[in-house]
RNA sequence: CGCGGGGUGGAGCAGCUCGGUAGCUCGUCGGGCUCAUAACCCGAAGGUCGCAGGUUCAAAUCCUGCCCCCGCCA
């Protein structure tokens, strides 16, 4: 038993909930539960960034608070989690309490160290980037490229992060830490970032009120980073509850390319200096594209996740954003591509092996599951899904993952077509092949029950087993012959429902 | 410019570390089965593994050069 700290990307609550939160989250899920069949302790957090110019901007523009304005936005997310059977464990809010005195505690951390300085900052910034750009990131003009409008010229008394003190100390500890970053081209590039020479950031502004006020100098508020970033130390209790926080830290982060230089670069350097120790690991996933184009609210291809969970249900899309793209890459949602994958994985080859099943063993063994053989010819094809499932998830690589468990539901068909058990008369080998199949399917109930938790457990209580999959602990439970035959098998409506484009 | 990743049958990927029958899923075609959600199973077609050289008995795999795509550059 070990403890396992997950954490997502604290979602920016200018945005409501999208196909890009959604699958970054759903990811994080599926490790989460997958973790938890381990037998692993597990700590999944996921929550809202509120603090910041855009949110006090779009606040205004509502007629609201920033308060009142975070609050009818936060519970967007948690409701859409809830329905898209998100098992996180907390979900922090920035605006919380617990969230405040800890951001208060790491700021003071790095002064009292002497990484935080007063300094001058002038600079073109971009009000809804949150950023100052140089020159030479900027359009003609002085048009900021996301956006398009033109940057501003401000001149403001910041407090700096000494980032570029850290450069030999990041470059230790990766070098130590070989495989902290993944995918592997993701640490090479943070290490080339670190290699080319670090640059101190400004951590504090006086120009935004909505923020967590400098513990030593009340008219700067924290700038992002510091609050931000901060989520993963305060939601486990830094600042409140020592115990808890060193239960649980340090994290597994599980985060989007785009913000990969400040979790991989700026974060561990925040750490270092307040005495904490860096994070255990990033899995840094790539975007999710909408039909080949990146999604935003300009070109209005935002997919709303629960959209797709009424055509396809919740199973039917957390399978088709963890199988359909391998986590690192680029993934591409089109809707015809979650249809193709419903219909074939789901209905024609899981749901359909179910089916088949229970009316075989309904019309040949009285509705009587069957136990297995102990050398059935399936057992090899089910310990090599389990290894492979396993070293997958290991990897955080949903995709590998269900395909490999995936193979012992193809080994299961071809099994059945082989053994024709339909023609059979009741009798030993009807028995043996039905229950070989019954105890493949147990397997396949336990493996995918990350992805696909709900169906899990149907398929579960079909094959008349007690109790609920997600108690199962592995590897115990995938040894073959956990089947124990004797029990009431259940036909029961299909599963997946073929669908049409 | 620099650093990094990649170019493999129609699509998406694996293989490349430790050279030696080019594998998987989808799609296409043919056959089988009819227990099952017109699902399932078997078989086949389809790739000179970006281009050009080199090393080797042998290269998708190693080396060199070139072309193209992509990521990072605070």
């Amino acid at each position: 038993m070990s403890n396992y700290f997950l954490t997502t990307p604290i979602y920016y609550v200018t945005a409501k909930p999208h196909l890009g939160h959604a699958y970054t989250t759903i990811v994080g899920d599926a490790l989460a539960r997958w973790h938890r069949l381990l037998g692993d302790d597990v700590h999944f957090l996921t929550g809202t960034d509120e603090h910041g110019q855009k949110v006090q901007q779009a606040a205004e523009a509502a007629g609201q608070s920033p308060q009142d304005f975070t609050d009818s936005i936060a519970p967007l997310y948690q409701q859409a989690w809830q329905q898209l059977n998100i098992s996180n464990d907390d979900f922090i809010r920035t605006t919380e309490e617990r969230h405040k005195i800890g951001v208060a505690e790491l700021l003071q951390r790095c002064y009292d160290a002497g990484d935080i300085e007063l300094g001058i900052y002038k600079g073109k910034y971009c009000i809804a980037c949150e950023e100052y750009y140089t020159d030479d990131e900027l359009d003609p003009g002085d048009l900021c490229r996301i956006h398009h409008t033109p940057v501003e010229n401000v001149e403001e008394e910041n407090y700096f992060f000494k980032l570029s003190r850290f450069q030999d100390r990041l470059l230790d500890w990766y070098a130590a830490h070989p495989g902290a970053i993944v995918p592997e081209f993701r640490g090479n590039e943070a290490l080339g970032l670190i290699r080319g020479g670090l640059r101190d950031f400004s951590v504090s502004r006086t120009s935004i009120t909505w923020g967590i006020p400098l513990p030593w100098d009340a008219a700067h508020v924290a700038y992002v980073w510091f609050d931000a970033l901060a989520n993963y130390l305060t939601a486990v209790g830094f600042g409140t509850d020592s115990d808890r926080f060193d239960r649980w830290w340090p994290a597994h982060h599980l985060i989007g390319k785009d913000i990969s230089r400040h979790h991989c670069v700026y974060w561990p350097a925040m750490l270092m200096s307040a005495g904490i120790e860096p994070p255990a690991g990033w899995a840094v996933g790539g975007w999710l594209l909408v039909g080949g184009e990146k999604m935003s609210k300009t070109t209005g291809n935002v997919v709303n996740p629960l959209d797709l969970v009424a055509d396809v249900g919740v199973d039917g899309f957390r399978y088709y954003i963890l199988a359909d793209t391998p986590y690192g890459n680029d993934g591409d949602f089109t809707y015809e591509g979650l249809i193709g994958r419903y219909n074939a994985d789901l209905a024609n080859n899981f749901g359909n092996l179910l089916a088949r099943v229970a009316t075989v063993v309904g019309k040949k063994c009285d509705g009587i599951g069957p136990a297995p053989r102990a050398d059935s010819p399936l057992a090899a094809a089910a310990a090599t899904a389990y290894e492979a499932t396993a070293a997958a998830w290991a990897e955080s690589a949903p995709s590998r993952a269900l395909d490999a468990t995936w193979g012992l539901i193809r080994a299961t068909n071809s099994h059945l077509e082989a053994n024709e058990p339909w023609k059979a008369e009741p009798g030993a080998h009807l028995d043996a092949v039905m229950g070989d199949a019954l105890e493949a399917l147990r397997i396949v109930a336990i493996l995918a029950s990350p992805a696909v938790p709900d169906t899990s457990q149907v398929v579960w209580e079909r094959l008349g087993l007690p109790g609920r999959v997600e108690d199962q602990r592995l590897p115990a439970a995938a040894a073959w012959g956990g089947y124990p035959g004797g029990l009431t098998v259940t036909k029961g409506e299909s599963l997946f429902p073929r669908r049409t484009v």
